[in-house]
DNA sequence: AACGCCTTGTTATATATTTGACATTCTTTC
DNA sequence: GAAAGAATGTCAAATATATAACAAGGCGTT
Protein backbone atom coordinates (compact mmCIF):
# COMPACT_ATOMS: atom_id res chain seq x y z
CA UNK A 1 0.00 0.00 0.00
CA UNK A 2 1.74 3.15 -1.17
CA UNK A 3 0.12 6.27 0.16
CA UNK A 4 2.59 8.41 -1.69
CA UNK A 5 2.26 12.12 -2.22
CA UNK A 6 -0.47 12.44 0.32
CA UNK A 7 -0.23 15.86 1.86
CA UNK A 8 -0.02 16.32 5.59
CA UNK A 9 -3.13 18.48 5.42
CA UNK A 10 -5.09 15.45 4.29
CA UNK A 11 -3.59 13.24 6.99
CA UNK A 12 -4.56 15.67 9.69
CA UNK A 13 -8.17 15.53 8.59
CA UNK A 14 -8.36 11.74 8.73
CA UNK A 15 -8.75 11.47 12.51
CA UNK A 16 -11.72 13.79 12.26
CA UNK A 17 -13.38 11.55 9.68
CA UNK A 18 -12.60 8.63 11.94
CA UNK A 19 -14.22 10.34 14.90
CA UNK A 20 -17.39 11.28 13.04
CA UNK A 21 -17.74 7.88 11.45
CA UNK A 22 -17.49 6.32 14.90
CA UNK A 23 -20.35 8.53 15.98
CA UNK A 24 -22.43 7.41 13.02
CA UNK A 25 -21.57 3.79 13.73
CA UNK A 26 -22.64 4.20 17.35
CA UNK A 27 -25.94 5.59 16.12
CA UNK A 28 -26.48 2.61 13.83
CA UNK A 29 -26.31 4.68 10.67
CA UNK A 30 -25.33 2.41 7.82
CA UNK A 31 -24.63 4.75 4.94
CA UNK A 32 -23.50 8.31 4.47
CA UNK A 33 -22.97 10.55 1.46
CA UNK A 34 -20.19 13.08 1.18
CA UNK A 35 -22.90 15.73 1.21
CA UNK A 36 -24.35 14.61 4.51
CA UNK A 37 -20.91 14.16 6.03
CA UNK A 38 -20.06 17.63 4.83
CA UNK A 39 -22.91 19.09 6.87
CA UNK A 40 -21.76 17.29 10.01
CA UNK A 41 -18.07 17.81 9.74
CA UNK A 42 -17.82 21.20 8.10
CA UNK A 43 -15.58 20.33 5.16
CA UNK A 44 -16.94 20.66 1.63
CA UNK A 45 -18.33 17.50 0.06
CA UNK A 46 -15.79 17.91 -2.68
CA UNK A 47 -12.94 17.92 -0.23
CA UNK A 48 -14.25 14.86 1.51
CA UNK A 49 -14.47 12.91 -1.73
CA UNK A 50 -11.04 14.02 -2.80
CA UNK A 51 -9.50 13.21 0.56
CA UNK A 52 -10.94 9.73 0.57
CA UNK A 53 -9.98 9.09 -3.01
CA UNK A 54 -6.35 9.55 -2.16
CA UNK A 55 -6.56 6.13 -0.60
CA UNK A 56 -8.97 4.35 -2.90
CA UNK A 57 -12.55 4.30 -4.04
CA UNK A 58 -14.38 3.50 -0.86
CA UNK A 59 -17.75 4.74 -2.02
CA UNK A 60 -20.35 3.71 -4.51
CA UNK A 61 -22.04 5.93 -7.02
CA UNK A 62 -25.68 6.59 -6.32
CA UNK A 63 -25.28 5.21 -2.81
CA UNK A 64 -22.51 6.94 -0.90
CA UNK A 65 -20.22 5.30 1.63
CA UNK A 66 -20.85 2.36 3.90
CA UNK A 67 -20.18 3.78 7.33
CA UNK A 68 -18.65 0.69 8.87
CA UNK A 69 -16.41 -0.06 5.91
CA UNK A 70 -15.20 3.50 5.66
CA UNK A 71 -14.54 3.65 9.40
CA UNK A 72 -12.47 0.52 9.18
CA UNK A 73 -10.59 1.68 6.10
CA UNK A 74 -9.64 4.97 7.71
CA UNK A 75 -8.61 3.06 10.81
CA UNK A 76 -6.30 1.00 8.64
CA UNK A 77 -4.84 4.06 6.99
CA UNK A 78 -4.18 5.58 10.41
CA UNK A 79 -2.34 2.47 11.47
CA UNK A 80 -4.95 1.22 13.91
CA UNK A 81 -4.54 -2.40 12.89
CA UNK A 82 -2.25 -3.40 15.70
CA UNK A 83 -1.41 -2.18 19.20
CA UNK A 84 1.49 0.15 19.98
CA UNK A 85 3.49 -0.01 23.18
CA UNK A 86 3.93 3.39 24.72
CA UNK A 87 5.49 4.91 27.83
CA UNK A 88 5.10 8.26 29.50
CA UNK A 89 8.02 10.29 30.79
CA UNK A 90 6.97 12.71 33.49
CA UNK A 91 4.41 11.55 36.02
CA UNK A 92 3.05 14.93 36.99
CA UNK A 93 -0.55 15.97 36.49
CA UNK A 94 -0.31 15.89 32.74
CA UNK A 95 1.38 12.52 32.60
CA UNK A 96 -1.20 11.14 34.97
CA UNK A 97 -4.01 12.64 32.92
CA UNK A 98 -2.73 10.89 29.82
CA UNK A 99 -2.26 7.65 31.76
CA UNK A 100 -5.90 7.75 32.74
CA UNK A 101 -7.35 8.32 29.27
CA UNK A 102 -9.03 5.06 28.42
CA UNK A 103 -9.65 6.11 24.85
CA UNK A 104 -5.97 5.86 24.01
CA UNK A 105 -5.90 2.32 25.31
CA UNK A 106 -9.06 1.47 23.41
CA UNK A 107 -7.48 2.60 20.17
CA UNK A 108 -4.47 0.39 20.81
CA UNK A 109 -1.97 2.67 22.50
CA UNK A 110 -0.89 0.44 25.36
CA UNK A 111 0.79 2.14 28.27
CA UNK A 112 3.61 -0.06 29.58
CA UNK A 113 5.17 2.18 32.19
CA UNK A 114 5.72 5.71 33.34
CA UNK A 115 9.04 7.31 34.24
CA UNK A 116 10.11 10.13 36.48
CA UNK A 117 13.16 11.42 38.32
CA UNK A 118 11.21 12.52 41.37
CA UNK A 119 11.53 9.94 44.23
CA UNK A 120 8.14 11.04 45.53
CA UNK A 121 6.29 9.62 42.55
CA UNK A 122 8.55 6.68 41.70
CA UNK A 123 6.79 3.53 42.77
CA UNK A 124 3.30 4.96 42.47
CA UNK A 125 0.74 3.14 40.39
CA UNK A 126 -1.39 5.28 38.09
CA UNK A 127 -4.25 3.40 36.52
CA UNK A 128 -2.40 0.14 37.21
CA UNK A 129 0.78 1.35 35.57
CA UNK A 130 3.90 1.77 37.66
CA UNK A 131 6.07 4.86 37.77
CA UNK A 132 9.68 3.75 37.35
CA UNK A 133 12.94 5.51 37.94
CA UNK A 134 14.19 7.33 34.88
CA UNK A 135 17.40 5.29 35.23
CA UNK A 136 15.55 2.33 33.85
CA UNK A 137 14.13 4.17 30.86
CA UNK A 138 16.46 3.11 28.06
CA UNK A 139 16.63 -0.56 28.96
CA UNK A 140 12.88 -0.73 29.51
CA UNK A 141 12.07 0.82 26.16
CA UNK A 142 14.37 -1.56 24.33
CA UNK A 143 13.23 -4.64 26.20
CA UNK A 144 9.51 -3.96 25.98
CA UNK A 145 9.43 -2.95 22.36
CA UNK A 146 8.16 0.53 23.11
CA UNK A 147 7.43 2.49 19.96
CA UNK A 148 6.04 5.79 21.19
CA UNK A 149 7.20 7.97 24.09
CA UNK A 150 4.97 10.70 25.47
CA UNK A 151 7.13 13.49 26.87
CA UNK A 152 5.31 15.19 29.75
CA UNK A 153 8.28 16.74 31.48
CA UNK A 154 9.02 20.38 32.01
CA UNK A 155 10.54 22.42 29.25
CA UNK A 156 14.01 21.95 30.63
CA UNK A 157 13.86 18.17 30.93
CA UNK A 158 12.50 17.45 27.49
CA UNK A 159 15.62 17.60 25.34
CA UNK A 160 17.37 15.29 27.74
CA UNK A 161 14.62 12.73 27.30
CA UNK A 162 14.78 13.17 23.56
CA UNK A 163 18.50 12.42 23.64
CA UNK A 164 17.85 9.25 25.61
CA UNK A 165 15.13 8.20 23.19
CA UNK A 166 17.60 8.43 20.34
CA UNK A 167 19.68 5.76 22.00
CA UNK A 168 16.73 3.36 22.09
CA UNK A 169 14.65 1.56 19.51
CA UNK A 170 11.65 3.87 20.02
CA UNK A 171 10.42 5.43 16.82
CA UNK A 172 8.11 8.25 17.76
CA UNK A 173 7.69 11.06 20.27
CA UNK A 174 4.55 12.78 21.38
CA UNK A 175 5.89 15.93 22.93
CA UNK A 176 3.99 18.13 25.36
CA UNK A 177 6.94 20.20 26.51
CA UNK A 178 7.03 23.76 25.15
CA UNK A 179 10.19 23.28 23.16
CA UNK A 180 11.13 22.02 19.72
CA UNK A 181 13.24 18.94 20.20
CA UNK A 182 16.49 18.59 18.32
CA UNK A 183 16.69 15.13 16.83
CA UNK A 184 19.31 13.75 14.52
CA UNK A 185 17.71 10.59 13.29
CA UNK A 186 14.41 10.04 11.59
CA UNK A 187 12.29 9.88 14.68
CA UNK A 188 8.67 10.91 14.26
CA UNK A 189 7.66 13.85 16.41
CA UNK A 190 4.28 15.36 17.06
CA UNK A 191 4.13 18.38 19.30
CA UNK A 192 1.31 19.59 21.47
CA UNK A 193 2.40 23.13 22.11
CA UNK A 194 -0.26 24.32 24.50
CA UNK A 195 1.07 27.83 24.82
CA UNK A 196 1.21 28.29 21.08
CA UNK A 197 -2.41 27.30 20.85
CA UNK A 198 -3.47 29.52 23.74
CA UNK A 199 -1.74 32.48 22.15
CA UNK A 200 -3.85 32.06 19.04
CA UNK A 201 -6.88 32.33 21.31
CA UNK A 202 -5.65 35.65 22.65
CA UNK A 203 -4.88 36.79 19.11
CA UNK A 204 -8.45 36.13 18.00
CA UNK A 205 -9.80 37.70 21.17
CA UNK A 206 -7.82 40.83 20.49
CA UNK A 207 -9.01 40.84 16.89
CA UNK A 208 -12.65 40.51 17.83
CA UNK A 209 -12.29 43.36 20.28
CA UNK A 210 -10.54 45.57 17.76
CA UNK A 211 -13.37 44.97 15.32
CA UNK A 212 -15.85 46.66 17.64
CA UNK B 1 -4.60 48.41 13.76
CA UNK B 2 -6.15 46.39 10.99
CA UNK B 3 -4.56 43.00 10.56
CA UNK B 4 -6.83 42.23 7.66
CA UNK B 5 -6.39 39.35 5.29
CA UNK B 6 -3.81 37.70 7.46
CA UNK B 7 -4.08 33.99 6.94
CA UNK B 8 -4.52 31.65 9.86
CA UNK B 9 -1.36 29.85 8.78
CA UNK B 10 0.61 32.99 9.54
CA UNK B 11 -1.10 33.48 12.89
CA UNK B 12 -0.26 29.97 13.96
CA UNK B 13 3.42 30.61 13.32
CA UNK B 14 3.51 33.75 15.45
CA UNK B 15 3.67 31.97 18.81
CA UNK B 16 6.69 30.08 17.57
CA UNK B 17 8.46 33.30 16.66
CA UNK B 18 7.49 34.62 20.07
CA UNK B 19 8.96 31.58 21.77
CA UNK B 20 12.27 31.70 19.93
CA UNK B 21 12.64 35.42 20.40
CA UNK B 22 12.14 34.93 24.13
CA UNK B 23 14.97 32.44 24.06
CA UNK B 24 17.22 34.92 22.27
CA UNK B 25 16.24 37.62 24.76
CA UNK B 26 17.10 35.34 27.66
CA UNK B 27 20.49 34.77 26.09
CA UNK B 28 21.09 38.50 25.77
CA UNK B 29 21.16 38.43 22.01
CA UNK B 30 20.31 41.88 20.73
CA UNK B 31 19.84 41.42 17.01
CA UNK B 32 18.83 38.68 14.66
CA UNK B 33 18.52 38.37 10.89
CA UNK B 34 15.83 36.43 9.12
CA UNK B 35 18.57 34.12 7.93
CA UNK B 36 19.80 33.28 11.41
CA UNK B 37 16.26 32.94 12.71
CA UNK B 38 15.57 30.62 9.81
CA UNK B 39 18.30 28.27 10.95
CA UNK B 40 16.93 28.13 14.47
CA UNK B 41 13.27 27.92 13.73
CA UNK B 42 13.17 25.89 10.55
CA UNK B 43 11.13 28.22 8.36
CA UNK B 44 12.72 29.80 5.30
CA UNK B 45 14.13 33.27 5.75
CA UNK B 46 11.80 34.41 3.03
CA UNK B 47 8.78 33.17 4.90
CA UNK B 48 9.91 34.85 8.10
CA UNK B 49 10.31 38.19 6.38
CA UNK B 50 6.98 37.84 4.65
CA UNK B 51 5.19 36.80 7.84
CA UNK B 52 6.56 39.75 9.78
CA UNK B 53 5.81 42.18 7.01
CA UNK B 54 2.15 41.40 7.25
CA UNK B 55 2.19 43.46 10.39
CA UNK B 56 4.70 46.14 9.54
CA UNK B 57 8.35 46.75 8.85
CA UNK B 58 9.96 45.72 12.09
CA UNK B 59 13.41 45.23 10.65
CA UNK B 60 16.12 47.36 9.26
CA UNK B 61 18.03 46.79 6.07
CA UNK B 62 21.62 45.79 6.59
CA UNK B 63 20.97 45.11 10.26
CA UNK B 64 18.13 42.69 10.77
CA UNK B 65 15.67 42.77 13.61
CA UNK B 66 16.09 44.06 17.13
CA UNK B 67 15.23 41.05 19.26
CA UNK B 68 13.54 42.87 22.09
CA UNK B 69 11.48 45.12 19.85
CA UNK B 70 10.36 42.25 17.67
CA UNK B 71 9.48 40.16 20.71
CA UNK B 72 7.35 42.96 22.04
CA UNK B 73 5.71 43.63 18.70
CA UNK B 74 4.72 40.02 18.27
CA UNK B 75 3.45 40.00 21.83
CA UNK B 76 1.24 42.95 20.95
CA UNK B 77 -0.04 41.23 17.83
CA UNK B 78 -0.88 38.16 19.89
CA UNK B 79 -2.85 40.26 22.33
CA UNK B 80 -0.41 39.97 25.21
CA UNK B 81 -0.81 43.59 26.24
CA UNK B 82 -3.27 42.96 29.02
CA UNK B 83 -4.29 40.08 31.28
CA UNK B 84 -7.18 37.76 30.55
CA UNK B 85 -9.36 36.24 33.21
CA UNK B 86 -9.85 32.52 32.68
CA UNK B 87 -11.56 29.61 34.41
CA UNK B 88 -11.18 25.89 34.04
CA UNK B 89 -14.15 23.54 33.89
CA UNK B 90 -13.23 20.03 34.95
CA UNK B 91 -10.84 19.63 37.86
CA UNK B 92 -9.48 16.22 36.95
CA UNK B 93 -5.84 15.52 36.19
CA UNK B 94 -5.85 17.60 33.05
CA UNK B 95 -7.60 20.57 34.63
CA UNK B 96 -5.16 20.41 37.52
CA UNK B 97 -2.23 20.20 35.16
CA UNK B 98 -3.35 23.36 33.39
CA UNK B 99 -3.99 25.08 36.72
CA UNK B 100 -0.41 24.41 37.70
CA UNK B 101 1.24 25.76 34.56
CA UNK B 102 2.91 28.94 35.69
CA UNK B 103 3.75 29.93 32.14
CA UNK B 104 0.11 30.65 31.35
CA UNK B 105 -0.08 32.97 34.33
CA UNK B 106 3.16 34.63 33.38
CA UNK B 107 1.79 35.44 29.95
CA UNK B 108 -1.29 37.02 31.46
CA UNK B 109 -3.84 34.22 31.53
CA UNK B 110 -5.11 34.63 35.09
CA UNK B 111 -6.93 31.65 36.53
CA UNK B 112 -9.85 32.87 38.63
CA UNK B 113 -11.52 29.61 39.57
CA UNK B 114 -12.08 26.01 38.62
CA UNK B 115 -15.42 24.23 38.33
CA UNK B 116 -16.57 20.66 38.65
CA UNK B 117 -19.70 18.66 39.32
CA UNK B 118 -17.92 16.06 41.45
CA UNK B 119 -18.44 16.73 45.20
CA UNK B 120 -15.13 15.04 45.91
CA UNK B 121 -13.13 17.80 44.27
CA UNK B 122 -15.38 20.78 44.99
CA UNK B 123 -13.72 22.86 47.67
CA UNK B 124 -10.20 21.75 46.88
CA UNK B 125 -7.56 24.34 46.24
CA UNK B 126 -5.28 23.74 43.29
CA UNK B 127 -2.34 26.11 43.14
CA UNK B 128 -4.30 28.53 45.33
CA UNK B 129 -7.34 28.44 43.11
CA UNK B 130 -10.57 27.02 44.46
CA UNK B 131 -12.69 24.39 42.78
CA UNK B 132 -16.29 25.60 42.80
CA UNK B 133 -19.56 23.86 42.19
CA UNK B 134 -20.61 23.96 38.56
CA UNK B 135 -23.86 25.56 39.74
CA UNK B 136 -21.97 28.77 40.27
CA UNK B 137 -20.35 28.78 36.85
CA UNK B 138 -22.54 31.20 34.93
CA UNK B 139 -22.79 33.83 37.63
CA UNK B 140 -19.09 33.62 38.40
CA UNK B 141 -18.08 34.08 34.79
CA UNK B 142 -20.31 37.11 34.38
CA UNK B 143 -19.32 38.70 37.66
CA UNK B 144 -15.60 38.18 37.33
CA UNK B 145 -15.29 39.26 33.74
CA UNK B 146 -14.00 35.88 32.60
CA UNK B 147 -13.08 35.89 28.93
CA UNK B 148 -11.70 32.42 28.30
CA UNK B 149 -12.98 29.05 29.50
CA UNK B 150 -10.78 25.96 29.37
CA UNK B 151 -12.98 22.89 28.94
CA UNK B 152 -11.31 19.90 30.57
CA UNK B 153 -14.35 17.72 31.02
CA UNK B 154 -15.09 14.37 29.50
CA UNK B 155 -16.38 14.13 25.99
CA UNK B 156 -19.95 13.87 27.21
CA UNK B 157 -19.88 16.88 29.49
CA UNK B 158 -18.32 19.30 27.05
CA UNK B 159 -21.30 20.38 24.96
CA UNK B 160 -23.22 21.10 28.12
CA UNK B 161 -20.49 23.43 29.27
CA UNK B 162 -20.43 25.06 25.86
CA UNK B 163 -24.16 25.71 26.13
CA UNK B 164 -23.68 27.35 29.50
CA UNK B 165 -20.84 29.47 28.17
CA UNK B 166 -23.13 30.84 25.50
CA UNK B 167 -25.34 32.25 28.21
CA UNK B 168 -22.46 34.19 29.72
CA UNK B 169 -20.25 37.04 28.64
CA UNK B 170 -17.26 34.77 28.00
CA UNK B 171 -15.82 35.12 24.53
CA UNK B 172 -13.51 32.19 23.97
CA UNK B 173 -13.20 28.48 24.61
CA UNK B 174 -10.09 26.37 24.81
CA UNK B 175 -11.48 22.90 24.38
CA UNK B 176 -9.69 19.71 25.37
CA UNK B 177 -12.68 17.39 25.07
CA UNK B 178 -12.63 15.11 22.02
CA UNK B 179 -15.67 16.63 20.40
CA UNK B 180 -16.43 19.56 18.10
CA UNK B 181 -18.61 21.95 20.04
CA UNK B 182 -21.75 23.29 18.45
CA UNK B 183 -21.92 27.01 19.01
CA UNK B 184 -24.42 29.47 17.62
CA UNK B 185 -22.79 32.75 18.36
CA UNK B 186 -19.42 34.08 17.42
CA UNK B 187 -17.49 32.52 20.25
CA UNK B 188 -13.84 31.82 19.55
CA UNK B 189 -12.90 28.16 19.86
CA UNK B 190 -9.53 26.47 19.82
CA UNK B 191 -9.48 22.73 20.11
CA UNK B 192 -6.76 20.50 21.46
CA UNK B 193 -7.83 17.19 20.05
CA UNK B 194 -5.30 14.86 21.59
CA UNK B 195 -6.59 11.74 19.93
CA UNK B 196 -6.50 13.34 16.50
CA UNK B 197 -2.90 14.24 17.08
CA UNK B 198 -1.96 10.82 18.39
CA UNK B 199 -3.54 9.19 15.37
CA UNK B 200 -1.27 11.15 13.08
CA UNK B 201 1.62 9.66 15.04
CA UNK B 202 0.38 6.15 14.36
CA UNK B 203 -0.15 7.07 10.71
CA UNK B 204 3.46 8.16 10.33
CA UNK B 205 4.64 5.13 12.27
CA UNK B 206 2.76 2.86 9.90
CA UNK B 207 4.17 4.73 6.92
CA UNK B 208 7.73 4.45 8.12
CA UNK B 209 7.28 0.74 8.67
CA UNK B 210 5.71 0.23 5.26
CA UNK B 211 8.66 1.97 3.68
CA UNK B 212 11.05 -0.71 4.91
C1' DA C 1 32.73 60.31 4.11
C1' DA C 2 32.60 56.91 0.72
C1' DC C 3 32.39 52.20 -0.64
C1' DG C 4 31.13 47.52 -0.17
C1' DC C 5 28.48 44.37 2.26
C1' DC C 6 24.39 42.90 4.34
C1' DT C 7 19.58 42.38 4.99
C1' DT C 8 15.19 44.02 4.55
C1' DG C 9 10.72 44.81 2.09
C1' DT C 10 8.41 43.52 -1.84
C1' DT C 11 7.28 41.71 -6.21
C1' DA C 12 7.12 37.73 -9.06
C1' DT C 13 7.09 32.78 -9.59
C1' DA C 14 6.19 28.27 -8.20
C1' DT C 15 3.83 25.02 -5.59
C1' DA C 16 0.08 23.30 -2.81
C1' DT C 17 -4.54 23.10 -1.55
C1' DT C 18 -9.33 23.74 -2.07
C1' DT C 19 -13.42 24.27 -4.64
C1' DG C 20 -16.30 23.52 -8.54
C1' DA C 21 -18.04 20.95 -12.50
C1' DC C 22 -19.47 16.93 -14.79
C1' DA C 23 -19.49 12.42 -16.90
C1' DT C 24 -20.15 7.86 -15.25
C1' DT C 25 -22.32 4.46 -12.76
C1' DC C 26 -25.11 2.47 -9.34
C1' DT C 27 -29.64 2.60 -6.91
C1' DT C 28 -34.34 2.78 -6.68
C1' DT C 29 -38.86 3.21 -8.18
C1' DC C 30 -42.58 2.52 -11.29
C1' DG D 1 -36.70 -3.74 -17.01
C1' DA D 2 -36.28 0.89 -18.20
C1' DA D 3 -35.89 5.56 -16.79
C1' DA D 4 -35.05 9.01 -13.33
C1' DG D 5 -32.40 10.36 -9.62
C1' DA D 6 -28.38 10.38 -6.75
C1' DA D 7 -23.67 10.34 -5.54
C1' DT D 8 -19.12 9.01 -6.62
C1' DG D 9 -14.52 9.61 -8.82
C1' DT D 10 -11.93 12.71 -11.35
C1' DC D 11 -10.48 16.54 -14.02
C1' DA D 12 -10.18 21.49 -14.33
C1' DA D 13 -10.22 26.06 -12.29
C1' DA D 14 -9.57 29.00 -8.58
C1' DT D 15 -7.50 30.22 -4.53
C1' DA D 16 -4.01 30.16 -1.05
C1' DT D 17 0.53 29.56 0.49
C1' DA D 18 5.45 29.26 0.16
C1' DT D 19 9.74 30.11 -2.17
C1' DA D 20 12.82 32.70 -4.87
C1' DA D 21 14.70 36.89 -6.75
C1' DC D 22 16.10 41.46 -6.46
C1' DA D 23 16.13 46.48 -5.94
C1' DA D 24 16.70 49.80 -2.33
C1' DG D 25 18.73 51.38 1.61
C1' DG D 26 21.11 51.28 6.04
C1' DC D 27 25.48 49.60 8.51
C1' DG D 28 30.14 49.36 9.39
C1' DT D 29 34.70 49.75 8.27
C1' DT D 30 38.48 51.94 6.37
Amino acid sequence: MKDKNISVAVIRRLPKYHRYLKELLDNDIKRISSKELSKMIGFTASQIRQDLNNFGGFGQQGYGYNVEDLYNEIGKILGLTRPYNVVIVGAGNLGQALANYSSFDRLGFKLQAMFDVNPKVIGLKINNVEVLDMDKFESFVNEHNVEIVYICTSRDGAQDVADKIQRTSAKAIWNFAPVDLKLKSNIIVENIHLIDNLLTVSYFLKESNDAL
